[in-house]
DNA sequence: ACCCTAACTGCACCGGGTGCCGTGGGACAC
DNA sequence: GTGTCCCACGGCACCCGGTGCAGTTAGGGT
């Protein structure tokens, strides 16, 4: 992709990423994901097959767009929180920063994650992405805690946030009516302990 | 593959998933994942390419071994857990029965384990294997909480659940003198609460 | 006009996975 | 022994994602 500082000579690309990803979307909402070739894609872009993979290393990942930048930004508002802040609320801060979203583009954002969660070969490939995440995650956990990042404490604190914040997307996708930002703060709210309390309740009841 | 029940007639198996996986667990300790294709697997067994999918619908399945038959397991475990147990503790004894292996299969267990946390094709099939993990345990939630399986809380509980076994299994495969179960325990133990309280007073401690 | 640079793209190839269909082989009935 | 039924085997052709290579093309700089 070209460097903007110094992108002066060479010949100049012929479309975008983000271009390349609407249209990728576009015949993903059409015909599905398994059913759109990279061929399919990239005639519609009006590029080559092998173009299409200067741009995207992978059909998946056209899916994903600028998931990469995000979690740079991530990492970034991390790292700018305030030291007394608590742990899990600096956590949760910066996991509703990055996962805020323009109010005109929350239609688009809701078929992209619908892709990323229901389709099977996409829920797949997602592993690596969410690895990723939580290691920045877990980064930030290990500096608090003055513990390696690798160590448990900081490793479980980065999959249950994870957790609570595939759940809370699962849960958005389905109610059409439910407000993203909301449920993600209840599901992280609940990793403070609060859910353990209402589980601890839970052995007295009959099952089923 | 062969029903117990009614394998009365037709041409015998030539071998069987056990042996193939034993076989293929070999190649890929020797030559690396990428590296062996299922030509090579195959031709190692003894049979043709196009027969090893009867028996593994994918590469990546072989390494998964009985997963399967171990969730359903898993199911029955849960559901015959006393009513009165809390929760948590009813999915931590579940959940370490579930990852019981014999002394004598451990290094074997280590490999395999190996493979499917370290491997980046193994990792991003994992997932769906984990969806099918998390639901059985969703499905136990639900049903104790008097909530649908779908809902936030079992979902959420579900997520920890594997976070914090997939949290163990990589301490396990980093310190070769670990003992698995008591990780799990460790980790499983963390989710009653207990390290929302650690993290409660890492606020005011200075990061980095 | 010429070069330099970087992007585009066709081609050949690899490997996982699938549908199809003919073949092989054990069990059972007669 | 012969027939037949059932089912596993496995070759073949094919699709598709992904890659290495090599030649082409479009601009800017001199």
């Amino acid at each position: 992709m070209p460097d903007p500082v110094n992108a002066r000579t060479g010949r100049p690309p012929v479309t975008s990423r983000a271009e390349l990803e609407q249209v990728a979307l576009e015949l993903f909402a059409d015909r599905g994901f398994a059913r759109t070739t990279v061929e399919d894609i990239a005639s519609a872009a009006g590029i080559g097959r092998r173009t299409f993979f200067r741009y995207y290393s992978s059909k998946n990942d056209a899916v994903w767009g600028e998931f990469d930048l995000g979690l740079a930004a991530l990492r970034d508002y991390l790292a700018a929180t305030a030291p007394t802040q608590p742990l899990l609320s600096a956590l949760r801060d910066a996991i509703l920063a990055f996962n805020h979203v323009d109010p005109e583009h929350l239609p688009w954002h809701r078929d992209r994650m619908r892709l990323l969660l229901q389709v099977p070969a996409l829920q797949a490939h997602s592993t690596l992405k969410y690895a990723a995440w939580r290691d920045v995650v877990a980064d930030f956990a290990g500096r608090r805690l003055a513990e390696p990042a690798d160590a448990l404490l900081p490793q479980l604190i980065a999959h249950s946030c994870l957790g609570a914040a595939l759940t809370a997307y699962e849960q958005w996708l389905q109610h059409p009516q439910s407000v993203l930002p909301e449920l993600l703060e209840e599901a992280l709210l609940g990793l403070d302990g609060s859910w353990a309390g209402v589980c601890a309740g839970a052995g007295v009841r009959p099952v089923g």
